[in-house]
RNA sequence: GGCGACGUAGCCAAGUGGUAAGGCACGGCUCUGCAAAAGCUGCACCAGCGGUUCAAGUCCGCUCGUCGCCUCCA
């Protein structure tokens, strides 16, 4: 199989390390709601795991959730509830909803602020090599120390270092933080602010900074080394690049991830779907009018890559292509009977050609009007096989 | 401002040098008492200009346009 490596920029083969699968992937700040772009990337992998296990391989997955972060305070100010209250109601309706979309949960859903300790350790091990710095109860990342850093963002498009730091220097957004070396430095772990949850650290308490959770859970769950590291194309820079940075110096090891997977931002009126712009097309609300099979339809349509918009014309064509797979359901019934080795070949020629979902539903939709209209028990056998790998319920 | 991506029929979209997939919409036909559904069928000089090549949507350059990232974001 061969899989797109977003820091090569290429399609390599596809070779795990060793014989478990390991693949993590970020997850979501619980504060708000799931939209359809949530959806896409979680489904993306889904269909990955489901894929690989398909194969034959097993897989180890882990994903994250940020419970403790800006959002989630400021978000729980406004509702004035407690922080972590609205952390768990937010966790459960995500959970809840992508269950609903016949999601496979990853093996270990990992909270930040189960993290601490391991946290703690990574700071200190980044100290201890000299790569970050402590400066008012916070600890920072010293990019001036990693003439590396950056190689996601520059993979990318984001130029070079003197660049990004030039340009983060004109931008000025953080460069007024005195605490700070470099404008570029970002934060490993944070000082408590007033009325602010804070956990213990050598540094004072604080709470940890926005990209050293993933490091930590990556290589306490998967190793050091990790076969897929996966998530939205938003986060390729700077979090990826923060993540890589923190973890191949911690552990000395390189590359932290065999293969960087980026999904594709969907869009709404045009515009990328974001919660600031409220121009969101929510989960929840799509289940009220559409079966899961049909929204994992118009999202495995799509190649994970590629940015697209959802037009409500899609969402009916997928319906009816969900609609021709219950169809070959009844054709066929509770029991297999059959292959069809011609319609497996090309299913998996699709898949492994970077998981290209759009060509291999598109496949089992001629495949379904040839086996309804042929009266066709083994090609229908066949179908029914491989929509349950793209996690159909037909 | 810097960097990057993209620009294929009304819309979505495949295509990684060799006579332009597919889907939706639309038109025609068949079937049906009408309609719907279904089936058949029709519908593109690939943003513009220049270059490389026997051959370019596909490679190179420029122009125009759209979008993204650089700031929390799947």
């Amino acid at each position: 199989m061969k899989l797109f490596n977003t820091l090569t920029q290429s399609l390599q083969e596809f070779k795990p390390i060793n014989d478990t699968v390991s693949i993590y992937v970020c997850g979501v700040t619980p504060y708000d709601t799931t939209h359809l772009g949530h959806a896409f990337t979680y489904i993306t992998f889904d269909t990955l795991i489901r894929y690989l296990e398909y194969k034959g391989h097993t897989v180890k997955y882990v994903q994250n959730v940020t419970d403790i972060d800006d959002d989630v305070l400021r978000k729980a100010r406004e509702l004035d509830m407690k922080w972590d209250d609205l952390g768990n109601r937010e966790i459960e309706r995500f959970l809840g909803e992508m269950d609903s979309l016949n999601w496979r949960r990853p093996d270990v859903y990992a909270r930040a602020t189960d993290e601490m300790e391991r946290i703690v350790q990574l700071n200190e091990g980044l100290l201890e090599r000299g790569l970050a710095y402590v400066s008012e109860g916070c600890v920072f990342y010293d990019v001036r120390k990693d003439p590396e850093f950056g190689k996601m963002a520059q993979a990318v498009g984001l130029n070079d270092y003197h660049s990004m730091l030039t340009i983060a220097n004109e931008r000025g957004n953080f460069p007024d933080d005195k605490r700070k070396r470099d404008p570029l430095d970002f934060v490993l772990w944070q000082a408590q602010a007033p009325g602010e949850p804070a956990w213990e650290s050598p540094w004072g308490p604080g709470r940890p900074g926005w990209h050293i959770e993933c490091s930590s859970m990556a290589m306490h769950y998967l190793g050091q080394q990790i076969d897929i590291h996966g998530g939205g194309a938003d986060l390729n820079f700077p979090h990826h690049t923060c993540e890589i940075a923190q973890s191949e110096h911690y552990s000395g090891k390189a590359p932290f991830v065999r293969t960087w997977m980026h999904v594709g931002m969907v869009y709404q009126d045009g515009e990328k779907m974001s919660k600031s712009l409220g121009n969101l097309t929510l989960v929840r609300n799509l289940l009220k009018e559409y079966s899961a099979d049909a929204i994992r339809l118009v999202l495995q349509s799509h190649h994970y890559r590629y940015q697209w918009e959802c037009f409500p014309e899609d969402l009916k064509i997928a319906a009816a292509n969900a609609y021709l797979f219950t169809q070959v359901r009844e054709l066929v019934g509770p029991e297999l009977r059959g292959e069809d080795s011609m319609l497996h070949n090309r299913f998996i020629a699709a898949m492994d050609n970077d998981l290209n979902t759009p060509e291999a539903t598109l496949l089992l939709k001629h495949a379904a009007q040839q086996a309804l209209e042929e009266k066709n028990i083994n090609l229908g056998s066949e179908i029914l096989r491989l929509t349950k790998v793209l996690g159909l319920t037909a």
